[in-house]
DNA sequence: ATAAGTACATACAGTCTGTATGTGAGTAAC
DNA sequence: GTTACTCACATACAGACTGTATGTACTTAT
């Protein structure tokens, strides 16, 4: 399809394929979905043939799955390294937003992802999204919860943090929604 | 495929062969999802053929459709008669984790339906939810939060819910996701 | 009684997914 | 450097699925 041919090694031409099918994936799950994305169309965008694209992955979910782990790599750090600021809470919040924000990525995170390769994969892929984090400043700054409230409390405020990014990517004023979520958190904080 | 043959007005066969489709349907897109349901196997189950489907349905998405209004119909008046009494978010939020306890519907209302129909098509179909109950039911309760802040806590809070009855949906006990968003209501109510 | 419409059943066209097979370039062993 | 082997594809194919077109028996309207 594209002049591989000349004098390259073959780590080099594997690397180069696959990063083209990623990207070309990648572009189009988010236009148009999982299941509304065809494998002749995403080669063809890619310009590689499908049979580079299943020499290199076992089916269409698993160039979905190398999708995701590229997205969520790129998170990756931003997240976790927060812990142990002054308010992890606060700090946490801010940097899942703003991991949320680049262009694409919730649909990619928030909303294909949980459903083609169900959402125990996601969150076994991300950490939930954070919600380790979550959960952890949660339990330095709540009383007077048991530990499956605290899960719980977890699993709920990063469903509202999930649904707040959706909101955002898809054109919503994000102030309203921090606000929100600040005030959330205040409330039980201060029960 | 069946003995429709007999003195049989069509009112009659029609409403019986959707109702073969739709039941058959919800069964299947319940246990295997919408995308890995196909039409051959919706009509076995049925016992009707496709030419039954396609010509009552226009497309496999219209039975889908279908399946989530009969659904969304039967939740119908659950929560809406409740935005008057005496604690409503209480009552409202009793209701709808009652309604979402019947076996299959969270995930056709929270995960498939969203997907295949799209959120806002859901969120019209039976009110987001409760979510214009919540709301409601917020701004009553709530002092010092501008109207859209309103709109963003009702979101999130929304969201919360949905997650929780997911995950009672799945097997988890009930009692700390109700703590929970009880804790959740209460804080920001205290404000 | 006849004409028209309804509710299907069957056959078909197009597209998609995943697999099987073939080929040339790269790599390793000697 | 030559030979054997592996890798990275490219092409061809089989099976399944969706939606449509067409044909037919049973109803309903006139």
């Amino acid at each position: 399809m594209q002049d591989n041919s000349k004098r390259r090694r073959n780590v080099d031409r594997s690397a180069d394929t696959k990063a083209r099918l990623i990207a070309a994936a990648r572009k189009l799950f988010v236009e148009k979905g999982f299941s509304g994305t065809s494998t002749p169309e995403i080669v063809r965008q890619a310009e590689v043939t499908r049979g580079a694209l299943y020499h290199h992955y076992a089916d269409k979910t698993a160039l979905f799955r190398a999708v995701l782990e590229a997205e969520s790599d790129a998170i990756g750090h931003a997240i976790e390294a927060i812990d142990k600021q002054p308010n992890p809470l606060a700090a946490g919040s801010a940097a899942y937003f703003s991991a949320m924000a680049v262009p694409g990525r919730a649909r990619l995170l928030l909303v294909e992802g949980p459903f083609v390769l169900g959402a125990a994969e996601i969150d076994a892929m991300d950490g939930g999204g954070g919600r380790a984090s979550l959960r952890a400043g949660l339990a330095a700054a709540v009383n007077g919860f048991s530990e499956t409230e605290i899960d719980a409390l977890a699993m709920i405020l990063s469903a509202g943090f999930d649904r707040a990014a959706l909101a955002i990517a898809e054109g919503a004023a994000p102030e309203p929604y921090h606000v929100a979520l600040q005030s959330l958190i205040e409330g039980i904080r201060a029960q």
